[in-house]
DNA sequence: ACGCAACGTTGATGCAGATCAATGTGTCGC
DNA sequence: GCGACACATTGATCTGCATCAACGTTGCGT
């Protein structure tokens, strides 16, 4: 952890109980969380008396790249962005995190990338050591984690091929999409998609400069592919040209993490 | 398992003894290599018991995208390359693995990318349940898998920063000392590399075209700070030059796997 | 209401790297 | 030795996106 440290509220109710996210209670919320899949009654108790609840606001940077590793966090509302960068400031953002996303999950020393919140956003904050002798008491939950860096490893190598290889349309298109099949998941409306994060981070995000995101978002709005009522809201006009220029074919399916 | 099934050859001999790399033994191998950590001998003698060793071509394909993801390898001597593809044939190669290297970590249905011998391989090979079921039975094992998971979760987010923000020149020096720190890791000398993939490899490595990468090497050649024998050998004449160029800060430490 | 700051859009121009094309260079089979 | 093939290098040209620059829009503090 880094410069501005946040309120750290520590968990008061202990009571597994279904909560809306703007009142959010960390141990239901674990408990729904479908990343963590279903914990048993125990699990929910132990991580109940290790966890705080953290909220941070828009900009607020959560640790740095080189930070020392000490937690580990669930997202349990808003947006953070992970990013790394050059010497000469160049970055690159490696990935968004929504509701319900683990942050942290690297056993290293350090942190490889720094984080920051994109909008005002709500964590469960588990102290590194003691999760991990959590993980000793439950093994069970080890696998669950193995397979969530599964699909973390499987969606950055998703972004290595659009980085690599696809054009600054196929870049964007591919970015609503994944935000559309998050949205299907979270079974809000996948059409409508808000866009928390800035040009520049949807830019660094996809290796492209602010103006080509907003050329191309203009000419997506020409060829009717979207259409825009704020620049932080997006609706999907044309999922399937959308979906064909993402590159996305019909067997596909998406990685479940962004 | 898709396409050209190679040779399988089953363990014949469970006695865990140092063996020269030419002529690999797959339970020593396992025992010696570096990526598993310590394992303990109860260990080895179940590992030893799933495995069965075996040897690819160059140019073998492994397996494809979307293959069942049945087996688990670690790679003994020789170069894989991972990839993924998109419709139209455009490629982006996620990682090449080396000796000790894990292919197929991915615990889940389906592969999520292709995998091809770039030079004469082998590998062992773990039966996907089988593997599984030991992980039952040796938990700490899991432990250390969840570590190599996030080693190779941060060397894809280092990709990633090259990918989407560093210039050819940049990419490719990336790449060089990427390959040296490991040549480093193996006690083989860092200043003479091998380089076992072809200029289109490299190419889809980085982001590339082949005539950028040749390109790119010429101009390191005329700046001094690599040198050729064979197109397939390199010798970095100016390491520092590179580091800078890769934007290697001296702080920094390279993310173990490739 | 005003001014200012932050963010987004649009236009003009430049360039890094792609593309197209030709020419080395090494290796293998005969 | 010699052709044939695969791979690498070099050159000429093109282009997608970056860069540089101006303007529009929204929201906030006074």
């Amino acid at each position: 952890m880094s410069t501005p440290t946040p309120k750290i509220t520590p968990l008061v109710d202990p009571v597994a109980r279904p909560g809306p996210v703007n009142n959010p209670c960390a141990a239901c919320a674990i408990r729904d969380l479908s990343v963590c899949g279903a914990l048993k009654p125990d699990e929910i108790s132990r991580l109940n008396a290790i966890v705080v609840q953290k909220t941070v606001n828009a900009g607020a940077t959560l640790f740095i790249e080189g930070d020392p590793a000490d937690a580990h966090y669930i997202v349990l509302d808003g947006c953070i962005k992970l990013y790394k960068m050059l010497p000469d400031g160049r970055r690159q953002i490696t990935g968004f995190l929504f509701r319900a996303d683990f942050l942290g999950l690297a056993f290293r020393q350090r942190y490889a990338y720094g984080a920051e919140a994109v909008s005002t956003a709500t964590l469960c904050r588990f102290p590194r050591e003691r999760l991990e002798a959590l993980l000793d008491e439950f093994p069970e939950m080890e696998r669950r984690l193995l397979s969530i860096s599964s699909s973390e490893l499987a969606s950055a190598q998703d972004q290595m091929l659009l980085l690599g290889r696809k054009t600054a349309a196929e870049k964007l298109a591919s970015f609503l999409w994944l935000l559309s099949k998050r949205a299907a998941l979270k079974e809000t409306d996948w059409r409508r998609l808000d866009l928390p994060m800035m040009r520049s981070d949807i830019g660094d995000y996809l290796g492209l400069t602010i103006e080509t995101v907003s050329r191309t978002f203009t000419q997506f709005k020409k060829s009717g592919l979207v259409s825009f009522t704020r620049p932080d809201a997006v609706q999907l006009d044309d999922i399937d040209a959308l979906a064909e220029l993402a590159g996305v074919e019909e067997s596909w399916q998406p990685s479940t993490a962004m």
